[in-house]
DNA sequence: TTGTTTCTAACGGTTTTCAGGGATATAAAA
DNA sequence: TTTTATATCCCTGAAAACCGTTAGAAACAA
């Protein structure tokens, strides 16, 4: 029999071991690999033998979105299902629009990685419970506001390596004059890299950036 | 042969799958028994079966601090080892203050958990390795500020419950003037509640605040 | 070459946070 | 009964965040 072919990508060791210890015991799956960042899994594609991607959202540095969208630019063919901590709507919008085709948020239980690796193989899609019931909730929204969805697509758009170190700065509780000295410019031109966040991330202030950085584990 | 028995007190099913997997593989270690939330693991304690106690820290409502503290008022004996996601040296102190046995990052491989498990039950402690590296760059600063670290006490003092809902709404990015009319209450109310926030956490600003409670599952 | 992105910087004005007090009422605990 | 914890409200002044906008230089891609 040809078994599944698994890649697991997640920055918690524990959790790979954990979800490996799980699909062992199922006789049509095989665990091929696994990486701890988005850097890895970015590197592991070239020797691309997985027919399946579980891919955890939030990772440090290179996050998971990142990781699919380089995919989407290289013409990547393996079917890919996103983990994750929070089953925020926007987020899974997000990675089924790039091309993610199971979302599971790490509440669910370890059965639901077998049947969503079933599922997605044998080509449909496939979401745990809560994201079902969370889709359901909004998609009346949804049907009103389909412009704005479709504007939303910046909303995870990368940040510059500048960005980025402002951000993390700002979470950890530094004052935009304290992270001028530290990064040696300009109070002015910190203002206008958390301005640039603040309307970048959608969020509406450093609260929102610093959840942002959080929730994608830049501190 | 007489094995370990094992609760396991996680907020994501799906680690608790996987760790009881990695676990099954053990003969002399035996899951009696898992639960998804503070509240659960206290309920469970009345049927006091397990030797064991593997908690997370970051679980939505009770987290495993305040886990920790209402069991060691009525007087628990199990031994307990504490999992996280963030190796923050501030917790650490805090939970082995407080009475754990064992300090495992989640980043660490599934096979310490065995480890642990057979350390703590033998009596010693035990800490993954990422925990040790920061213990020790962080010891010679210990030892000139003892005074400071006995009076950290305070910073996971529990919060009260209006407290918890003003660090909510913070959290959800509004400022004083909404909260104080989503609470109905006064501003200058909200503002108190603030101050004494940003006190009793020791943090320096709302974006500390925030950063809080997302790390104790607060939103 | 032209256009885009990134990083830098500035300015004026408004709103909010933050630190520092002080104050009152209520209810539970010692 | 006194103390403690909780929740409420108020004030001031300095600092910081926030908003809109502009703009130059460098790097890079079409």
């Amino acid at each position: 029999m040809k078994k599944i072919k698994v890649h697991i990508a997640d920055d918690h060791q524990i959790l790979i071991d954990g979800i490996y210890a799980v699909l062992s015991s199922e006789e049509n799956i095989e665990v091929v690999g696994s990486s701890l960042n988005g850097e890895d899994v970015l590197k592991w594609f070239a020797s691309n033998e997985a027919d399946i991607l579980i891919l955890d959202i939030n990772m440090p540095n290179v996050d998971g979105i990142e990781v699919l969208q380089s995919f989407i630019k290289i013409g990547f063919q393996q079917k890919t299902i996103v983990l994750s901590s929070y089953d925020d709507i926007k987020l899974i919008k997000e990675v089924l629009k790039i091309g993610a085709k199971g979302f599971l948020a790490k509440k669910c239980a370890g059965e639901n990685i077998v049947e969503a690796i079933n599922t997605v193989y044998g080509g449909k899609q496939y979401f745990s419970e809560s994201i079902q019931d969370k889709l359901l909730s909004t998609f009346s929204k949804e049907v009103s506001s389909m412009e704005q969805t479709s504007q939303d697509g910046s909303f995870f758009s990368s940040l510059t390596p500048r960005e980025t170190e402002v951000l993390r700065l700002i979470a950890q509780q530094f004052n935009t004059k304290e992270i001028g000295t530290e990064l040696h410019i300009s109070k002015n031109t910190v203002e206008t890299h958390r301005k640039n966040l603040i309307n970048k991330l959608k969020v509406k202030n450093v609260v929102g950036l610093a959840i942002y950085a959080v929730k994608n584990n830049i501190v």
